[in-house]
RNA sequence: GGUCGCGUAGCUCAGCUGGAUAGAGCAUCUGCCUUCUAAGCAGACGGUCAAAGGUUCGAAUCCUUUCGCGAUCACCA
């Protein structure tokens, strides 16, 4: 059992034996270097119901603990029961899962399921930086949650219908002269954005133009030629014109397939999509029943509204006076269609930026009030923006850094440091390529989810990713001389050898594995994988330092060999299973 | 203007449901490669936790106000 929750339940056990106290307030902490002691209890929260001073409690509850015998001895610092745990206990800690290679992860898994969404692009642009975060937090958090027990639907709602479609559509067949991706040898999602562009630029100059005639600014940006032919198409689309849907099929087609090369390069994959032109009819009949029902009213032109005034927000339009769906209804739509493919999902998770907090509170409550009784585990998984020194990425003025633009860019960069290092000699060019993708990749994704969510990151591409410090590669290294030691050392498994004193920086690696399991849950709930980040670059930070206390490897302390190795082994697994939960791989040498 | 989020070392960030003298990395400086990986280790320097009040045994953390930055307040998605 985990040495924490061991020490835990003793407690809880002895604050009821000795003061008849029901309590699952308990607070334990590492205990300070300054300190005797391995684990901490504070005491002052009992202060108050018992009414006895702090050290008088504290005595007691240390007392009983080293009458049960988990514990060898304790002392008390003002409000502070400073406990020393005994060897046995973390060895017996330690054996029971030293060669479980799925460490940290649950072993049982709840019928309840979690759908995450997440990377959710439109179609007329290729990925850019901000996805690669929203992809990466999506991914992450899915893993968590798989690891934490719980059954896992990666999806992601595809926004394919709308007039920016047509856009690309309209300047495609003016200036594609039917050329295809294949035929210039582009990336679906890249061909198709370049037409997305180019309608742009014409778009521009036909209103530059129109107001050289005369027309009032307003006007030509209303009437500009290409313009109107795309508002045209989307008329034309809605009704199902068979042209233009095999049109849109056919360039969403192209669009897709880029998008799933770089969604493999990026290392996440879906379960499932869900496109918008599919779920907006259902969002519109619950928009009817809920009108019958009272949840929706209708204002005197047609359109359909929330009142969400009594909640503390405003009026929200679900459906236009002319009968066409909003984004809201769309997602109305879309989150029902999703329970009811998955039947066994009572949770969903959507990965969207901030700036969508106002929409999905209003989504969630709208649900609420419609009855699902599912809408009380909604969360959204709000990231701030990435921002670069320049300012915010805008397309139009070609600040945007491209996903696949950065991936390869990270890629060079790890050669680049490899090369120079020197340390791949003699390994094929096949494993060279796969350790220069693993770390330049791990370095690009480690980057960005060791950082708290909502916060926004400021990227400097110029600088690009550090190799140094708080970093992937910095973790896998370590892995990666965690192997070698493994490799270079013939140690037999006896177990009869640990009859012996623990050293510091042993217990404090036995205590930092101690902790994976329940940082795995506290990430789940809190939707935060850099809560898993910071641990696992915790728990290297100390491997380093006991590793490069041990000239004792190689040396004459027989009986401390096995022990050490297998400890290290330990550490291996637990950084290699934390890092996978990043979507981070690791390397045999680097 | 209303609402929401953020503000911690020169820079980038940790700090779990309030707990002991607020922690890392980068940068700067000092040591450590004849010992299986120096992409490393050990140390020094660096702080009015934006500001002020409040709650209590105890506040970076909770509450109020102020300031700064950002997002959002569309019959766009």
């Amino acid at each position: 059992m985990y040495i924490q929750k061991f020490i835990r339940e003793n407690i809880k056990i002895a604050l009821n034996k000795i003061f008849q106290l029901e309590t699952n307030n308990i607070e334990l902490q590492q205990t300070k270097k300054e300190f005797e002691g391995d684990i901490t209890l504070v005491v002052f929260p009992f202060v108050k119901e018992l009414k006895m001073n702090p050290k008088e409690i504290a005595e007691k509850i240390g007392d009983y603990l080293v009458e049960i015998n988990s514990i060898v001895s304790y002392n008390v610092v003002s409000g502070f029961l400073n406990l020393s745990v005994s060897d046995n206990h973390y060895l017996d800690f330690f054996n029971s899962l030293k060669d479980n290679s799925d460490y940290g992860f649950s072993d049982t898994i709840s019928d309840e399921a979690v759908m995450v969404e997440y990377s959710s692009p439109n179609t007329n642009k290729p990925l850019h930086l901000g996805h690669i975060r929203n992809n990466l937090l999506g991914y992450s958090i899915s893993e968590i949650y798989k690891a934490s027990g719980r059954k896992v639907y990666k999806t992601q709602i595809i926004n394919d219908r709308g007039i920016h479609i047509c856009k690309s559509m309209i300047a495609w067949l003016d200036y594609g002269n039917g050329e295809t991706p294949a035929s210039n040898n582009l990336k679906g999602d890249k061909f198709v954005g370049d037409y997305y562009i180019k309608f742009d630029q014409v778009y521009k100059k036909e209103v530059e133009a129109l107001i050289k005639n005369g027309s009032s600014e307003e006007d030509a940006k209303q009437n500009a030629p290409i313009l109107l032919r795309a508002k045209e198409m989307l008329i034309k689309w809605e009704s199902g014109d068979k042209e233009v849907v095999e049109l849109w099929k056919k360039m969403n087609g192209w669009v897709y397939e880029g998008f799933e090369e770089t969604y493999k390069n990026l290392g996440v994959d879906f379960d499932s999509y869900y496109y918008e032109s599919d779920t907006y009819l259902l969002g519109k009949e619950f928009i009817s029943s809920g009108l019958k029902s009272g949840v929706f009213y209708k204002k005197d032109d047609g359109s359909v509204w929330c009142d969400l005034t009594d909640d503390g927000l405003d009026e929200k339009i679900v459906l236009r006076a002319d009968g066409t769906a909003v984004y809201m209804t769309q997602d109305i739509g879309t989150a029902i269609q999703r329970v009811k493919d998955h039947a066994d999902v009572n949770t969903m998770v959507y990965t969207v930026g901030n700036e969508q907090d106002y929409h999905f509170k209003v989504l969630f409550l709208i649900l609420k009030k419609l009855g699902f009784s599912w809408s009380e585990n909604l969360f959204h998984l709000s990231y701030g923006m990435v921002d670069l020194p320049s300012g915010k990425m805008k397309s139009r003025e070609g600040t945007v850094v491209d996903a696949d633009d950065l991936m390869k860019e990270m890629t060079s960069t790890a050669k680049e440091i490899s090369k120079s290092l020197g340390k791949l000699d003699g390994l094929s060019e096949d494993e060279k390529n796969n350790v220069y993708k693993t770390v330049g990749l791990g370095a690009l994704k480690y980057y960005i989810l060791k950082v708290d969510p909502k916060k926004r990151i400021l990227f400097d591409p110029k600088e690009s990713v550090d190799f140094q410090g708080n970093t992937a590669s910095f973790i896998q290294y370590s892995y990666a001389r965690i192997q070698s030691i493994l490799n270079g050392i013939n140690f037999d498994l006896s177990r009869d050898k640990y009859d012996r004193k623990l050293e510091v920086k042993e217990k404090d690696l036995i205590k930092q594995i101690d902790l994976f399991p329940s940082v795995i849950s506290a990430a789940a709930s809190s939707h935060n994988p850099a809560l898993v980040a910071n641990y696992v670059y915790d728990l290297v930070k100390s491997f380093n330092s006991f590793y490069q206390s041990l000239p004792i490897l190689k040396s004459a302390f027989e009986d401390k060999k096995t022990f050490r190795v297998e400890l290290s082994n330990l550490v291996g697994i637990t950084i290699k299973n934390a890092l996978s939960l990043l979507g981070i791989g690791v390397v045999n040498r680097m």
